[in-house]
DNA sequence: TTGGAATGTCAACAAAGCTGACTTATTGTG
DNA sequence: CACAATAAGTCAGCTTTGTTGACATTCCAA
């Protein structure tokens, strides 16, 4: 029982035990994006709109370059999404200072609210899943999601980490 | 062990920190299935292939409704991907002995090649950050990913778990 | 002043999901 | 047996979100 979840000595890894994590990650995932997925559903929104969120909110002032590298889509892709953010009014696109080609991205306050009734529903699910989990799993979590990343997600990811904190 | 004390500092949990674990949920999703993407972009085939391919594997003779319940999608979204799969000789569809209204899946020999290929492909990412992380990270990320998952999902991953070892 | 960078836009397309309506077998039940 | 229910498959049409390719605009910097 106490050995179900994989603590077994690393050097016997099975392909079993690999695909267990494997299927698990599938499953999480699904869970991970369902909540934010329900609501954005009552709107004309998809996923791609509350990644443009997250990131504009989680660093405000950011360019749509930066926000491309972030996301690893087509500007064709993200244009889209931003202009319906922009024309209904949740996204601010204001002509950079310093370089003028460039555009930042700010949340106006409805843009605000929409981020945080997602990341609320969000939060609330890694939370009870950090409780049900334990302490000594979260850490432990964190780190094989870390290592999962690929190189230049790891930096972006640990970029994001330093400015939040 | 884990639960003695941990409760408190749960407690403590600040929005950041769960901000943290979602954007390392995003960026090692990403890293996740970059692989087999790689992989199956070569060929005419995408992640719902991909996904077909893993679980007809995992349960050989599994139904379409099986199928269907377990991936979450509709039956058009489906059969559109099992039928390029039949098509192209990568899985079988026999007619089921008991119910003969049911169809039985079977990956062919190429279609287990395939499959070789992509869970490879995977297991290796996957075996890297068990690797990175440590032994005891692993057990705290399978536990973290199983909190997280709705309740149909864990229910489902528990049985494949079960029919696996 | 000119080249290149950043941004934005148009058009066309594809993958993969969805709904709704339907057919064809087959099975279980009243 | 008759009929309803189930399993699978299909047609049509739609949406979201990704892709290429071509091109215009604006503006910085050499």
């Amino acid at each position: 029982m106490a050995d179900s979840h994989g603590g077994e000595s690393l050097l016997y890894l099975t392909d079993e035990q690999l695909r267990q994590g494997i299927e698990a990650m599938y499953f999480a995932y699904r869970g991970f994006t369902a909540d934010p997925d329900r609501i954005l559903a009552t709107m004309a929104y998809g996923r791609a709109h509350h990644r443009a969120i997250h990131f504009i909110n989680r660093a405000p002032g950011t360019t749509v370059t930066n926000l491309l590298e972030i996301l690893g889509v087509t500007k064709q892709s993200l244009n889209r999404v931003l202009r319906t953010l922009i024309e209904d009014g949740l996204v601010e696109s204001r002509v950079g200072s310093a370089d003028r080609r460039e555009r930042n991205l700010y949340l106006t306050e409805a843009g605000e609210a929409l981020e945080n009734r997602l990341s609320d529903a969000q939060r609330t699910r890694m939370r009870a899943a950090y409780r049900d989990a334990g302490p000594e799993a979260v850490s432990g979590f964190r780190r094989v999601l870390e290592a999962m990343m690929d190189k230049e997600m790891k930096r972006r990811y640990a970029a994001l980490r330093e400015s939040g904190q």
